[in-house]
DNA sequence: TATTGTTATACTCTATAACTATA
DNA sequence: TATAGTTATAGAGTATAACAATA
């Protein structure tokens, strides 16, 4: 276990600027970050409700009205599954294009990165590369 | 400007594991993450509420509401600022120590790291070791 | 009984617009 | 007029608990 006193503040910034350029490349695509990475999840392809769950990380329930908002925009589906208690989510051509812009939007924090202090991107190199081994 | 397809996406499933280890540790304080990252930015010196709103890239009645609710529980202050318009939001010793306890809850998801691809791993090591010189 | 998914509900996060008080 | 902060409001994310259908 990597002690957390090792962990420089400014590698939290960076993982914040991250997911805050994440947001707005979503937003810029009239997307929610929630519902980008719900996207992002069935773009290769359909995915149970649950499985949804387990790798958002979050409730089923949320899944349930993530889904509900995502279908009735038309950029995913609600298929029969392999038993008739589940659903497969897939997603759709409109979906694939979101997908699309969502990344052609993307933009690396990279003033973010650039901002932090040497000893700070040393740190997280050699953390890194002490995980290697 | 570092291209978007250079980023693996296992940067991002890092990210996100990152961002989710530390919601959880704010949880586990019973805190949420917006409210465990303001006090965070006040826990060395009070900030006024539009320094706050900056900091956290939000809007500044976000800032009112996350402070009401942090008051409500004793674990900021409003003290008056400069001008009689401003405020500053102070820490409390109740909130140093939810500070200290989402600190100490907070675990590195090296796990999840660990299960990067070496190659991947190594991109991120090569990105943050192109941005020193 | 256990599992998959939904519904009902409640709370938080967040932004926009309109507002008050002060500068 | 401009600035700091608040209030009102609305939509979205999220979890818990109770539920239906199926296994």
């Amino acid at each position: 276990m990597v002690d957390e006193t090792a962990l420089p503040q400014q590698l939290w910034d960076f993982v914040y600027a991250y997911d805050a350029a994440y947001d707005r490349a979503a937003r810029s695509a009239g997307l929610s970050a929630a519902q980008a990475c719900l996207l992002k999840e069935v773009v290769d392809a359909p995915r149970s409700m649950s499985e949804l769950a387990a790798s958002l990380l979050c409730d089923a329930s949320n899944v349930t009205q993530l889904v509900t908002r995502l279908e009735a925009r038309g950029l995913v589906r609600r298929e029969p599954g392999q038993d008739r208690r589940s659903k497969r989510v897939a997603i759709t051509a409109g979906g694939i294009e979101m997908v699309d812009r969502v990344r052609g939007a993307f933009t690396f924090p990279q003033d973010r990165l650039a901002r932090l202090p040497l000893e700070s991107r040393r740190e997280l190199s050699a953390l890194l590369d002490a995980m290697r081994d």
